[in-house]
DNA sequence: ATGGCGTACCTAGAGTCTCTAGGTAGGTCG
DNA sequence: CGACCTACCTAGAGACTCTAGGTACGCCAT
């Protein structure tokens, strides 16, 4: 529990994960929306494809860290898998927050930035 | 050469061998030397095993960005293999350090921190 | 009416990286 | 003698990312 350490099987590993989960904390949103939020917050600097973010929600709703529920549009619209944060993926976030905040002085430093 | 991107096929893939071009960029090293810098000059927040560490420098070496040379030790000491940025090495540290910036950014904008 | 683009989901397979769990070989220390 | 340190190494499993598609529908311009 006082495992300071984050270069084992942490970031680098689940970061994109940590992303999602980071987008998530904020609000529901679907897959596709996701793909284009991550892109427009991070002013393009991270632009997933599809085929990444679609199997790394997979992931991350069978690991209990987020449920979906699909929601029918009207017309002829496609349906969207919406997304929440469970109670597991609410503690997964803080702890990858921090995670993520060592991790980021630790290379900080070896990069020298 | 005008793509401001890093969530491609970027970062958090060869992120731990930026970490070793950025030791690497300070001086030359030999790899359990870069095991144990590493943990140290992060204060522990990044433990890489031997197992991850001397495959990635191999990897580094074969890409043409580190040169490595073994050098005999006095007595009965084991040799050592220390290795050092080549030019390509330095413009890859470069390039890395912007991307690095330019996740860190990113992710702190989405993790919001 | 046809091709292009947009919404929204999905997958298989290849490639890459990381980690575990060892192994080699010698040295020191109690 | 056993434990631990220096140094190097590897094979194999597991995990993630990306490419390159596919499905299905709607809209719009030519």
């Amino acid at each position: 529990m006082s495992e300071q350490q984050v270069g084992g099987p942490q970031l680098s590993r689940g970061e994109f994960g940590l992303l999602i989960l980071g987008l998530l904390g904020r609000r529901e949103m679907y897959g596709y929306e996701i793909v284009a939020e991550l892109r427009r917050s991070t002013e393009g600097a991270i632009d997933l494809p599809e085929g990444t973010v679609y199997p790394a929600l997979r992931r991350l709703e069978r690991d209990g860290l987020i449920g979906g529920h699909w929601v029918e549009m009207a017309g002829n619209a496609p349906r969207r898998r919406y997304y929440r944060l469970t109670q597991q993926g609410e503690k997964a976030l803080a702890a990858g927050r921090e995670d993520w905040l060592r991790f980021k002085s630790a290379a900080d430093a070896v990069l020298g930035s």
